[in-house]
RNA sequence: GUCGGCAUGGCGGAACUGGCAGACGCGCAGGACUUAGGAUCCUGUUCCGAAAGGAGUGUGGGUUCGACCCCCACUGCCGACACCA
């Protein structure tokens, strides 16, 4: 198995990428060709997601994403828009950090080198990109503005302090996400990853889900995207249900808690959250996370030891484990509630399959309509008793497992019969109606800790001061500049590295003058990737983070085209940001991005690229192989965009051909004596007609991202160019150059040169098409006897179903599937007859 | 487990609202030009069949004059989330 390599031998007039490609790059940057007009009319603000600059530099599935932005947003500049396509650098973080720590080479040193690299690579492939407005995320004049807008989000109140449990490596000495714990154990060392609780920075992105779920109806988005943050927020209709915790000691019974309280949960009410109020008669015992804090109120003196055991055995316990772990572990606290349906005390127990996070950190549980509840009785030999029947079941019939389905009420005094939807609602209101019940909505998106207590992002803005308590940096004192520091590996304290750094640490307080403290956990990456759109048309501004009148012309962005591993989170804290800043005032729209597309996975020969695999295809290579435009296109003419695709080394041979093919062509028309080759000195009217297809056909398909079509429809035109070694027009390939530019940018510039075009071809507009030469006289229209295809009848164009049917039917190779007069016809006009005998 | 996507020739993939399945490309076969070709050009290429014809879009059913496309049930692969009450 070889590689194709490609045609050689560039005697005479080939095809030579390497040249053509160095010459316009050349060009492009004298002549500013990539330059926007940032007050250009009719603006369009194509955006593509700014990446990550590894060492390792572009992989292909940044030039994939990047291609398809590229092509769809030189479309639009030959459409007629101003566009605007920048590009920058999200090079903050812990991946950056940890890769500096192992070379051995400061992050600061590193970075600036990394983006060189990959600058250099984007230019070799022809983006074009206006490089005056790039942005760096790790650079001062960049993060200062970060940091101005986590002030706006503190001023709002939507940034607050509060504990919350990390994981950490003992080995690493350092704090891990979650997607670097591998089975409870550090991805880099393996060591068992425990639990840490510090004081983080949140955001109140929870408080706005209602708005960004209600907004995506409007959005003109991907709809897999969309869906994906339908269900990241997770909005959930149920009830908070409140149970009475009862004193054993002093309530022999349930009698004396019967009357129900005030209903405000107080000490010793438990208010759980449930989706299913209706199986309330069902619940038998409760269950609290063990973090939890009415449990400390609880816990019988007997229990106390077990609950604490096994409270601190949960704490130890890594995140990602806790919540892998199916089986069902707790300890009873020795406390019982009532069930306000039933009015018996019910055991409350701790267990760690019930998340502090998520509604109000209790349940109650109705072990025999939920499957968790169901194992957790099983394991401690809790009751379990059915109070949904499905068809043919009825109060008695067992439950082998927890019934899920649709069904009538059992065991329910009053509300036996009633179908569960029904039930829910009743059941609601008349626990409501005796104070024990609250109809809610819950949402599953919990709000944003931005706190990394590591060096390599930008410091969050705060001071604490002993007088003054929690103080921001005024906005006049911003950048608080990232230190550079030898010393930058984080260690045992949990304590990011900035504070070993005095004379950074220590500062006055600005309120008093007196020594205060820093705060030195840095921020997340997805903060400075939340508001980075907005500062592109602004980059050049170090007055503001953003212009107003550049942002009211440019903004919201008109394209975004992405990958969906960000469906939720960067897409989401993008829109929160947005809509926070637009509370403030501070920009005139709420929602950042108009449209935006996810475009699919690139894959090797069918399997995913990985280093592990060693499938990685490397961009430099096959660009030195086989020039840019070719592998452009190629990548583009793999599937459909939207989709992914699969990359074979095979094919790309085809594409390269084509290329030849078409600078072949430009080639033979401007050729001295051949100019107008055409017998009479004419365009062919068939492949005029061809020609006026495939220019509507590359204008209709680039827009929906169908680029693989798009290829093929150009690459069959120029089969009918050159059909039978005919020698094209100059006003048959003139047209083909500015379609193919969005494509193959190199090349059209040449052949847009070469036919005698001035300036750039991006400035030479998208040829129009003529509907009037697409519609042909004659109409064949395929013959159906009883569905199937039997043959095909040429008729004029506006034949009717009589017409054609005589046609038909005069076709003896047809008419022999016909015995008698037909039952029936159906007739699509100007596309098939189907005769039903 | 839940949510989403996908399944079409030897291969990557087309087929827009239910109307000629297999566009385009790779590969393969034959031919032309050549001292030569792994360059270029031309022709052919879903399968079975000499042909007439038949079969065919993961599997099983359904709706329809007509289904890759719609509906029901299932299988497999890919991705995201994952004890969310």
């Amino acid at each position: 198995m070889s590689a194709p390599t490609p045609p050689s031998a560039p005697d005479r007039d080939t095809y030579d990428p390497a040249a053509v490609e160095a010459i316009w790059h050349a060009r492009w940057q004298e002549r500013g060709t990539h330059r926007t007009d940032l007050s250009g009319a009719n603006p369009f603000f194509q955006l593509m997601m700014f990446p990550y600059p590894s060492a390792e530099g572009l992989h292909v599935g940044n030039l994939y994403a990047f291609t398809g932005n590229d092509i769809h947003g030189r479309f639009q500049r030959l459409k007629g828009h101003t566009v605007f396509q920048p590009l920058g650098f999200d090079a903050f973080g812990i991946h950056s950090e940890n890769y500096a720590l192992k070379v051995g080479v400061h992050p600061m040193e590193l970075i600036p080198r990394n983006v060189a690299n990959f600058r250099r690579q984007l230019d070799r492939a022809g983006l074009m990109v206006d490089w005056r407005y790039a942005v760096d995320t790790t650079r001062p004049d960049y993060y200062k503005w970060t940091q101005w807008v986590f002030l706006q989000l503190y001023k709002q109140g939507l940034a607050y302090r509060k504990s919350a449990a990390v994981n950490w490596c003992p080995s690493c000495k350092t704090v891990l996400a979650n997607e670097q714990v591998e089975s409870g154990n550090c991805e880099r060392c393996g060591t068992e990853v425990t639990q840490r609780v510090l004081e983080q920075w949140f955001c109140r992105i929870s408080e706005y889900a209602p708005r960004l779920l209600g907004n995506l109806d409007r959005l003109d988005w991907s709809e897999t995207t969309k869906q994906a943050q339908r269900n990241w927020i997770g909005r959930s209709e149920g009830a908070h249900l409140l149970f009475p915790v009862t004193d054993p000691r002093t309530d022999a019974g349930a009698a004396t808690v019967a009357d129900v309280p005030d209903g405000e949960p107080d000490d010793d009410t438990i208010t759980v959250f449930t989706t299913r109020p209706d199986t309330v008669f069902g619940a038998t015992y409760l269950v609290l996370a063990p973090e939890h804090p009415l449990v400390d109120v609880i816990t019988t003196p007997e229990r106390r030891a077990a609950v604490e055991a096994y409270r601190v055995r949960t704490a130890q316990q890594d995140l990602v484990s806790r919540k892998v772990t199916k089986e069902k572990t707790g300890a009873f606290t020795g406390a019982y509630a009532i069930n306000p349906a039933t009015q018996r005390p019910i055991p409350v127990w701790i267990a760690d399959y019930v998340l502090m996070e998520y509604g109000t950190g209790a349940i109650m549980a109705v072990p025999g309509h939920d499957e968790r509840d169901f194992a957790f009785a099983q394991v401690f030999g809790l009751p379990i008793v059915r109070v949904v029947a499905g068809d043919g079941e009825d109060a008695r019939t067992p439950l082998a497992e927890a019934f899920h389905g649709e069904g009538r009420l059992v065991n329910s005094a009053r509300f036996d019969g009633l179908r569960v939807d029904e039930a829910k609602g009743r059941i609601v209101e008349w626990l409501a109606s005796r104070k024990a019940a609250r109809a809610v909505t819950n949402y599953r998106l919990h709000d944003w800790c931005i706190s990394r207590q590591r060096y390599w992002g930008p410091p969050i803005p705060i001071l604490y001061c002993d007088a003054c308590g929690v103080v921001p940096v005024p906005e006049a004192q911003l950048p608080v500049v990232l230190p550079n520091i030898p010393d930058y590996r984080p260690d045992d304290s949990g304590v990011s590295p900035l504070a070993r750094h005095e004379e950074w640490y220590h500062v006055p307080c600005p309120r008093c003058g007196a020594v205060a403290r820093r705060e030195t956990d840095v921020s997340d990456t997805f903060l400075d990737s939340a508001w980075y759109f907005l500062r592109y048309p602004s980059a050049d501004r170090d007055d503001v983070p953003f212009d107003a009148a550049r942002t009211r012309h440019w903004l919201p962005v008109t394209s975004y085209i992405g990958g969906n591993e960000h469906a939720v989170l960067h897409l989401l804290y993008a829109r929160f940001v947005t809509m926070v800043l637009h509370d403030a005032g501070l920009v005139p729209f709420e929602e950042p991005f108009a449209t935006f597309r996810a475009h699919g996975l690139i894959i090797r020969e069918g399997a995913k690229m990985s280093k592990s695999k060693g499938n990685v295809i490397t961009p430099d290579a096959l660009i030195e192989q086989w020039g840019a435009d070719t592998f452009r296109t190629y990548l583009m003419f793999l599937g459909a965009f939207e989709e992914g695709g699969d990359y074979r080394d095979s094919g790309i041979v085809g594409v390269r051909r084509f290329l030849d093919r078409v600078w072949a062509s430009a080639a033979a028309c401007t050729r001295d004596g051949a100019p107008d080759g055409a017998p009479d000195g004419a365009p062919d009217a068939g492949v005029l007609r061809k020609l006026h297809a495939t220019i509507k056909k590359v204008g209709e398909d680039i827009p929906r991202l169908s680029y693989n079509t798009a290829i093929a429809a150009m690459m069959e035109y120029v089969n009918a160019l050159r059909a039978g070694e005919r020698i094209p027009h100059h006003d048959e390939v003139r047209p083909l150059v500015s379609l193919l530019a969005p494509f193959a940018p190199h090349l059209a510039e040449a052949l847009h040169e070469r036919l005698g075009g001035t300036g750039s071809v991006m400035d030479a507009g998208w040829p129009a098409f003529d509907p009037a030469l697409l519609v042909e006289d004659e109409a064949e229209i395929v013959v159906q006897v009883a569905g199937k295809v039997r043959g095909k009848v040429r008729v004029p164009r506006h034949a009717g179903q009589d017409a054609v049917a005589a046609a038909a039917l005069a076709d003896p190779a047809i008419a022999k599937f016909v015995n008698g007069t037909p039952k029936k016809l159906v007739y699509v006009p100007g596309r098939l007859l189907n005769v039903v005998p």
